[in-house]
DNA sequence: CTAAATGCAAAACCTTTGCCTCAAA
DNA sequence: TTTGAGGCAAAGGTTTTGCATTTAG
């Protein structure tokens, strides 16, 4: 069982049908989907999920911390499963989502804060690029 | 006069009344005011502005690349001067932002693009933090 | 059974836009 | 005078919510 689904039982919460459908859903998309695409995506599985549930159960896991929100500037929320441990580099001319992680950038952002006297609990990066011709 | 409205000038914008307040508000404010809050500065001093004269203000003064459009994940764009070339670090306690500005950070974005394939265009990066307690 | 979750549609936000009027150049 | 800009209100898009109904536990 993957470990979203795991913490809803562990949190005492229901686990409806639609619940497990959204959840499964995140942990299988390996992009960045927003809500309406997993609406759509879920649709296609089970036509009886409304959007409001979706809406309602990523608010949920973000409150848990088990999702992240992402904002890449279009109005719309995007989610991804917390813990992934990767920043984003977009692309501007296609809109590609490229993943990575720096460690020593990792590290970087944690001594900015101590530096300004606080810990960081949570950081958002999006880097946005044009591809380099070769 | 502000670089903003300088800028405008070049640009063959009419430099009305509303305009000039709106700008004026963006050069002299230290934080972060969303769209709504700009508009209720102008409308302090001038209560003729409408708010669609300020979101088509701030759309022409991004479009131009004079002003930045930030989200800190609220639903409610806010916007500062461009170049000012600092980050953000949001207290979560408090709502409060700290600017800052960090070389090694700025010299390891565009590495890490460049690692990638891609020349850096454009950032976006907030560190939410809890204060230290002495 | 009972409280929690869902579906539906309405409402709430933020932002954009059409249209007519006004004013900068 | 001419064309860009503004005001107003309506429309658009995303997200939230009230309420009656269903369902997991």
């Amino acid at each position: 069982m993957g470990k979203l689904l795991n913490n809803c039982q562990e949190r005492g919460l229901r686990l409806t049908n639609q619940r497990e459908l959204v959840i499964s859903i995140i942990e299988n998309s390996n992009d960045h989907p927003d809500v309406d695409e997993l609406y759509k995506r879920a649709a296609e599985k089970d036509n009886s999920v409304s959007i409001a549930t979706v809406y309602r159960t990523v608010k949920l896991l973000e409150d848990a911390n088990l999702i992240e929100k992402l904002e890449f500037g279009d109005g719309r929320a995007r989610y991804e499963e917390s813990g992934k441990h990767h920043e984003h580099l977009i692309d501007v001319e296609t809109g590609e989502v490229i993943e990575f992680i720096d460690e020593e950038l990792e590290e970087l952002k944690k001594q900015i804060a101590n530096k300004l006297g606080y810990k960081l609990i949570d950081h958002r990066l999006e880097l946005f690029g044009k591809k380099i011709k070769l």
